[in-house]
Order: structure tokens, then C-alpha cells, then sequence
DNA sequence: TTGTATGCGTTATCAC
DNA sequence: GTGATAACGCATACAA
């Protein structure tokens, strides 16, 4: 197994010192042109890149960034995912994924996160009490943290949000429009649910129509099968006169599986029945079977302003965007 | 902003060497338990934990695995992630999650881990050509390579899959014994498909019942768009009594696009109309709306043989691993 | 412009 | 059991 060339054999081998070897790397540093060329030459032949990992304990800084993730049943995260791997890589950072569980909880992932220097550690849908960092004694000398995807609740960490008062408005707004009057609103996991402001929102909004009456549910999770068992422990113990006319559902996933649920086993129209609207415009929403009315949050802005504040082009600061209403059939 | 402790100053706080304060972090170092516990004492009033960075520089060990990514478009990928980082985490390791994509392309991707000192490399879902390597002129000296979820096509990198022999014989059988006799294919994006290999034993268990005329249909893309435009120009192209009796999607969120076009734009029933198979068990498959028939991975097993080899525990070499048929309403 | 010394924080190896 | 020396590969500051 052939081992990496390091600057000091580059060095050797070009007849110069380990430092010049340096200096052809280093974008702006001060060398000639000719021991320039003539580095380069031989480290392509000898096959040397400069060693990330020292230059990191060197320079204190890994260019790595951590990524908390505490839920994946949402669909959404894998394009959040994906435009967040991307956006951090062209701007020169890489992700390291973290999986919150049972197992690996978030003093585990915190610690671990600064065992390892990373530059920033984002909390992606996920968070932990306040108390978690001063129970630590690092509340001070941690990497720089930014919550994305829902609100902060931890004292000095920026969150970067989808509006959800903007979205809700809209969304009642258009609700109201078309004529519902007896609402209903499915949340997810209680932690998230109030930290995503949802249905605070939407409460809000109704109430403004002077509609106090809303049936809560509630699932205890954010995928399709919680929905559906949530949906459906409300029609078996709700008779029909007495049903919302329209649902709201925390997110798609869990409106898909309402939909399911409600026209599968039930056999309810939709929206003639119920209405439905959900909330990130999963793509499977928008198929013919589902048609689904759902706000779509602005991902690669939510995501460009996270990788800003990380890379210091911006001030950390919370920011809170404006997404899109998407109405289809399901309302 | 508080800098992290070192050894050393934790050493000076308990008067001992900063030799003796690793020690008390090394399990099963040579040390009396008197020092030992000053020397925590000390760590934990100082806050001290090692610096991974620098033990890594020192060990030749990052603990770090990088997982190469394409394709966020199949949600299959969201459910495997989860698991991938959850067994690394088990096993001491962490993810490093990079996105394949235009801006960043597999020599990058290799390049970058090679010079972040990964312990290793996980090729989940996507793969290069093999001449890449040796164009790098790095096969060797490189971070051990495993494949995952496709067929590897690179010398000496073993994969880790699902059996597709033995799938396909379980679903072809299925699909014989209920009748079907015209069956069709879709498959996804070229580069992968033949990985995959679904096809080839799809036509192969047809052709040991005698059939050899299969429509073939595909997709560009693995997304549910993309499975409804393939679809949508057979069934367009196709006189009704021209056209299959049952069409197997390489995965499933091909198939639920596909299954949306067929029942919503041209009001077909599934399976009287035309059955339906996907492959990978994408738990919204399972839903009413759906009962889509498909086949599941056997993924906590697929992923723990990675991460054996990866951990060492086993020699690595290519497994494959049988999964099992999911029998739905869709056939 | 180039070479030298020193530091980053840890581990490995050797004396004591 | 403990302390000391060298090494990991690079970056920074300084001297030539």
C-alpha cells in the first residue's frame, strides 16, 4: 500500500525546501514562477496533495461542517440533504451527516462534533434544550451553531425558517375562500411540532375569521403510517355531521397517509368529504392520485443562508423566508 | 471564545506529565489508579476531552467514512442513510456525506476523502469507470472502496447487494403464476440500470417460461416524473391491445409515478388494465392508494456487512443478500 | 524569494 | 508506573 508523498519528499526530489513546496500550494504566496512550475511538476508526478488533516491542526480549522439529523421518515430531508451537501461543497466545506438516535443523543453529537474541530455544526429539524449547553460547561468554545428548518429555542444560536406565518395566513386565507368553515389540524411529534409554529399559526388565522372551534389530532411521528392512524382513530370516534370539512396536516407525509386512510378505508372524497393541505411539496403530493395543496419552503434560499453565516459572509442572525402556496385538488 | 484544553495544560493543573494524562484516557494504559483519577478530576474541571484532530494526525486514523452520493431524487436513499450512520456511529465512526453531482464529480469526491484520510469509502448507489483510478494513478494508497446497493464493475472494490437473481426469480414466478404473460420493463437511468441488473434477470425468468418479446420502456431519471413520462409515451404509443399486461419499475417511486399516469391521465385499472411491480418497499407503496406489489432490500443486513469489512471483523468481498417479495394489489 | 525554527495536540517508543 | 524524545504533516513568523 503506497503511502501519500508528503511536501518534505516533494521537496527532496524538486531540490528545494519543504517550505517552498508549501508556498506553490498556497494560493498568493510569495515564489517565482519557475520553482513554482518546477514543485508542481514533481508533485504531480510523485502524486502529492497536500494532507487536509494536517493542515487543520495547523491552520485550526477543518473545513467540516456537522450536520445533526434526529428524523428520517420525512421525505424532504433528502432534497434538504442534498441542496445543503452541494451548497457546502462549492463553497469548499463538507458535511459530516450525524444521526441523533437513542443510541448517539445530542451531548453525544456535540461533544463529538468538537473532539473533531468542525467549523459549524447545523441543527437540521432538530435541536435540545437550552440547559443542554450549560449543562455542558462548552456553551462558550463550541463551533458556531445555526438551526435550520425550525425555530431555535436555544439562547444565541440562529435559526433559518420557512415564514410560518406568512405561509399560514396564505393558507387560510385560501381555505377560508373556498369556503371551509370546520377545521382541523394534524400535528407530528410534539417536540417539533410547536418548534415549526404551524399550527400556532393556524389557529391564529381561523381565530381572525372568528372560527375558535378546531379539532386537534395529533401523530406521533412525521411519516404516512402515523397519519393514517391518527386520521383514522379521529373518523371512527367522530360521526359524520360532526367532522372537520377540511385537514390540515403538519407536513406532506403525514397528509399523504391521511389521504390514504381517508379515501382507501373510509371511503371519503377528497376534498367533497374532507379537504386536505399539507405543508414542503413533497413531489409524490403533486401526482394525479394525490393532488395535493401544500406551501413549499424555499430550500435553496433557507440552505444559501445557513452556508453564508457559516462562511462568514453574512452575520449570524435569524432569518425567516417566504415560501409559495401550491393549491391543487386536495382543497 | 474559550479554546479548547489540551493535554498538556491539564497535565500542569494536576502536576503530573502530559504522557501520564493521555494515559488516563487510554483504556488499559499502564497507570495507577491514584493518577488516573486526579488526572479525570482535572480533565473535567478544565473541561478537557481529546482532540480527534490530532490523534488522528498521530494514528494515521480518522475514524472517518465518506459516503459518495448521486442520486437524492429515490427516497429509498433517506431510510439507508439513516441506517448507514446509525451502524458507523455504533462501530466509532462517523459519515462524511458528499454529493456526486456536476460541480463535484467522482475524481473530486476521491481526491477530497483521499486527502481528508478517510478510513474508508462507501460507493452508495453510484459508481465511476475503472480506468478512473488508474487515471489518478492512486489505485493503491487509496482508502479501501466498497460499493454499495450496485453492482461494483470496479477491480478489487467489492459490493455489497441485494440478491438480484434471486429477487427476480421471486417476482417473475409471482407474476407467471398469476397469469400475466405480457410483460414490460421500465428502467431508470442507463449508468445504473445495468448495475442493478434487474433487467437482465427479468428478461432471463421470462425467457425460461418462453417469452422473449418485453417491452422495454425508460426512464431518464429514478424519480416519479420521470417514471410518469415513460409511461405516459408507451401507453400513448401503444394501442390498448398492443400493450402488456404488467410492468415492472426498476424501483418503486418509478412505479408510483408510473402508477399515477396510468389510473389518472388515461384511466386505466391496476392490475385488471396493466399490473404493477416496483422493487424496494418505499413505505408509501404500501399505502391504499397504491397496494403497490415490490420487493424490499434487506438493508440493516446489507449495511452491517459494510460496515463489518469496513471495521475489519470480515474479509471484504462482494456479499449478496436475499430480500424478499412484498405481494400488494397492484399484481 | 527562500530557508530555518517553532508550534498545532496527540501517539509510539524508549529509558528510568 | 512515569517521564522524556521523536514523529505525524503542515503553517506561521522570522531571518537571510
Amino acid at each position: 500500500m503506497r503511502k501519500r508523498a508528503t511536501a518534505k519528499q516533494v521537496a527532496e526530489a524538486a531540490g528545494v525546501s519543504k517550505w517552498t513546496v508549501i508556498r506553490a500550494f498556497t494560493p498568493g504566496a510569495s515564489i517565482t514562477e519557475e520553482s513554482k512550475r518546477k514543485v508542481l511538476e514533481m508533485a504531480a508526478a510523485l502524486n502529492y496533495t497536500p494532507n487536509l488533516l494536517a493542515r487543520s491542526l495547523a491552520t485550526n480549522s477543518t473545513r467540516q461542517v456537522a450536520v445533526f439529523v434526529d428524523d428520517f421518515a420525512n421525505p424532504q430531508k433528502l432534497p434538504f440533504l442534498e441542496t445543503l451537501t452541494e451548497q457546502l461543497q462549492a463553497a469548499g466545506l463538507v458535511a459530516m451527516l450525524i444521526n441523533i438516535n437513542n443510541h448517539f443523543d445530542h451531548v453525544n453529537a456535540l461533544l463529538h462534533a468538537d473532539q473533531r474541530q468542525v467549523d459549524a455544526i447545523i441543527l437540521f429539524g432538530t435541536a435540545f434544550r437550552d440547559e443542554t449547553l450549560t449543562d455542558l460547561q462548552l456553551g462558550h468554545g463550541m463551533p458556531p451553531m445555526f438551526v435550520l428548518a425550525r425555530d431555535s429555542q436555544i439562547d444565541g444560536v440562529p435559526a433559518v425558517v420557512c415564514d410560518a406565518e406568512l405561509a399560514l395566513r396564505d393558507i387560510v386565507r385560501h381555505l377560508y375562500e373556498r369556503g371551509y368553515r370546520r377545521p382541523g389540524f394534524m400535528s407530528g411529534a410534539a417536540a417539533l411540532s410547536t418548534a415549526l409554529r404551524r399550527r400556532q399559526h393556524y389557529l391564529e388565522f381561523w381565530a381572525q375569521h372568528s372560527i375558535q372551534n378546531i379539532s386537534l389530532l395529533s401523530a406521533d411521528r412525521y411519516s404516512a403510517d402515523a397519519g393514517a392512524a391518527s386520521v383514522r382513530a379521529y373518523l371512527a370516534s367522530t360521526p359524520a355531521k360532526k367532522r372537520v370539512d377540511v385537514l390540515m396536516c403538519e407536513n406532506d407525509i403525514l397528509a399523504l397517509g391521511a389521504m390514504d386512510e381517508i379515501r382507501g378505508n373510509f371511503g371519503l372524497k377528497i376534498p367533497e368529504d374532507i379537504a386536505i393541505v399539507g405543508f414542503d411539496n413533497y413531489e409524490l403530493g403533486g401526482s394525479y392520485g394525490y393532488g395535493l395543496t401544500t406551501y413549499e419552503q424555499p430550500r435553496e434560499e433557507m440552505v444559501r443562508a445557513v452556508v453564508s453565516m457559516i462562511k462568514g459572509a453574512v452575520e449570524p442572525e435569524t432569518v425567516t423566508l417566504p415560501g409559495r402556496l401550491v393549491v391543487r385538488s386536495s382543497t
